[in-house]
DNA sequence: CTCGATGCAAAGGTTTTGCACCAGG
DNA sequence: CCTGGTGCAAAACCTTTGCATCGAG
């Protein structure tokens, strides 16, 4: 099962962190859309949405810093622009972006997990994190 | 062998540009560093000593943007911060870089392929970018 | 009551762009 | 000459920060 918004809001809770109706409502967006990308203009519009009022961007990037030392949140990057947001539940994945038409997709992490293990071997370099994407050209675009 | 900052320079006449002196300064610097990583600001600031007169940075930026289009070079990104740049010559290679320490390290490009080539067959996706690093921990951070 | 969260505004760092002028071919 | 390159300045873009105030616990 997924993450929920009142997990995300105990776990805030639990480090001594304070809840308010800005973080309740960026947990309910993160919870509802676990399988989108969103950036943080994203999550600020859907956060507004829900909550009725202006939520300022600081504050966005704020909570999205809190959920992230709490290991709730991966921040990605998918190319040029803004990054993009979303929960750890599910296994873990990595991702690849056609770089010509933009189209993005999950990779579950045991198909990259193979060649870290080479790295490690030969490199000393143990390779987890999928803080960026995997770019290249989608078969599509390629021909 | 490497190109030549001449290469360069004859390279991006033959597509009808124009060869000013800072272009020739980038050039020269581009091929006198072709075994390293560097920003747009050391590349301007290289240039500039080169040629003892200033170079502006959006000089910089559309010369690499030209040299780009021409298929000389790559810029790649190691993590937040600016990204840097690097001739294309010499084998094809990745970048590792440790997430805690900032050491980055290049390895052939032969070390991913087979990773790649599996995404090709299962994705249809053609992984063939080094436009971001791959992001990880290094042995002496992992302690 | 205290300390963390918020909003506002401003700065930060990198890259891009508009525009008038200059100069390569 | 004509088109592309240059410098300058400003904007664009995403993210971070300082500070006074608010409000959760």
């Amino acid at each position: 099962m997924h993450v929920t918004s009142d997990q995300l809001v105990a776990s805030l809770r639990g480090k001594g962190l304070r809840i308010t109706a800005s973080r309740r409502a960026i947990c309910r967006v993160l919870a509802e859309s676990h399988d989108e990308h969103l950036t943080a203009a994203d999550l600020g519009a859907r956060a507004e949405a829900e909550l009725g009022k202006a939520v300022d961007q600081s504050t966005i990037y704020r909570t999205i810093e809190a959920l992230e030392l709490a290991g709730h949140l991966h921040h990605v990057h998918f190319g040029h622009g803004p990054g993009v947001v979303h929960l750890v539940d599910e296994p873990e994945h990595h991702h690849i972006v056609c770089e010509v038409c933009g189209r993005t997709e999950d990779i579950p992490f045991t198909e990259v997990s193979r060649l870290l293990d080479g790295l490690e071997e030969r490199y000393g370099f143990r390779g987890g994190s999928v803080h960026f994407a995997l770019m290249g050209t989608c078969t599509t675009c390629t021909s």
